[in-house]
DNA sequence: GTGATAACTTAGCACTCTTAACCATTAGGT
DNA sequence: ACCTAATGGTTAAGAGTGCTAAGTTATCAC
């Protein structure tokens, strides 16, 4: 079958190591500056909620992080009124998340801010540019979203039961 | 001419916006795993200072981070005895930074890790996404490598006349 | 020499991320 | 019913990144 080698494989890990933070930083300073929004992840985390509430439990894994980071970030959204913490009937150990008028508002100001700043970037691409970074970034979704993230105990990666990802 | 237009832009700047933290936040974990790295910033810097000593600043700008914030990282890279600062004689204003053999053997050791970890993510893809994936982080290094990262007033980006420091 | 500027450092603040420890609430087994 | 897990969240402590504003030296320009 045509899975990647070893070695390209490694190559490929370098390039994101080296690319990828850079990229990072770039969009970060995009939204700094794009005014009030204080992280690339409650921008991430406000999109998701404006689809439907979620529960805490739900966004951490959905984000990739643990429950009291997603916790302390929702707190810190919730003082800006931008998300509001429920508790449904049903099960009262869950809390559910939903976005305020005032968040959905939020996201779409700061949305609208940041991909142009970013369309300004991107504008000068020519088509097999743009084909090459959507299908780059697709090949990143897929690769990155079903990734348990964080292996619990040290120095093992379960070798087995890895999906292979198909284009 | 095959420039993007206003909202293929958009779109590709909201998928940016959505997988990049995604991946980033991943890796930063592959990292953390690796033992000892506490962040991807480090990591590139000692890639970046493995290759030859640089002063405070130019690391700072190739990083697209505000001096201080160098400074800081430096710092705390000091006090694992990764890098040592050191005065030239030219000019006694400037820190150039070099790489200690701790640091080496440590960015050795990380790198391994985290390549390996990276590699079993990526291993499974098939060549036409490998070169997707390739494609895709070239057009993001071009994009975003050339940035100057943060537009808002300052521009603390030397303009011009850099002095070229010779080993 | 005086004053501007360049290279850094320090301090204070806001944020992310972690693990460990701790409360609730619900589900299971006997 | 009862006691024990497991599940969902929160709080606390600690390390890191990143920023601006306000210093400190050292060098340059005149």
């Amino acid at each position: 079958m045509g899975v990647m080698t070893r070695v390209q494989a490694r190559e490929a890990a370098r390039e994101v190591l080296e690319i990828i933070p850079l990229v990072m930083r770039t969009v970060a300073a995009e939204l700094r500056a794009a005014g009030e929004m204080p992280a690339p992840a409650h921008f991430g985390l406000l999109s998701a909620l404006s689809v439907r509430p979620r529960m805490l439990t739900d966004l951490a894994s959905l984000q990739g992080v643990s429950l009291p980071t997603m916790s302390n970030s929702i707190s810190a959204m919730v003082e800006r009124g931008w998300v509001r913490r429920a508790v449904p009937q049903g099960d009262r150990r869950v809390v559910m998340i939903e976005v305020t008028a005032t968040g959905r508002a939020a996201l779409e100001r700061v949305s609208r801010s940041a991909e142009m700043h970013l369309a300004d970037v991107l504008t000068p691409l020519d088509m097999p540019a743009r084909r090459r970074l959507r299908g780059g970034l697709g090949v990143l979704r897929k690769v990155f979203a079903g990734t348990p993230v964080s292996v619990s105990r040290k120095r093992h990666r379960t070798p087995a039961k890895r999906r292979s990802y198909v284009s």
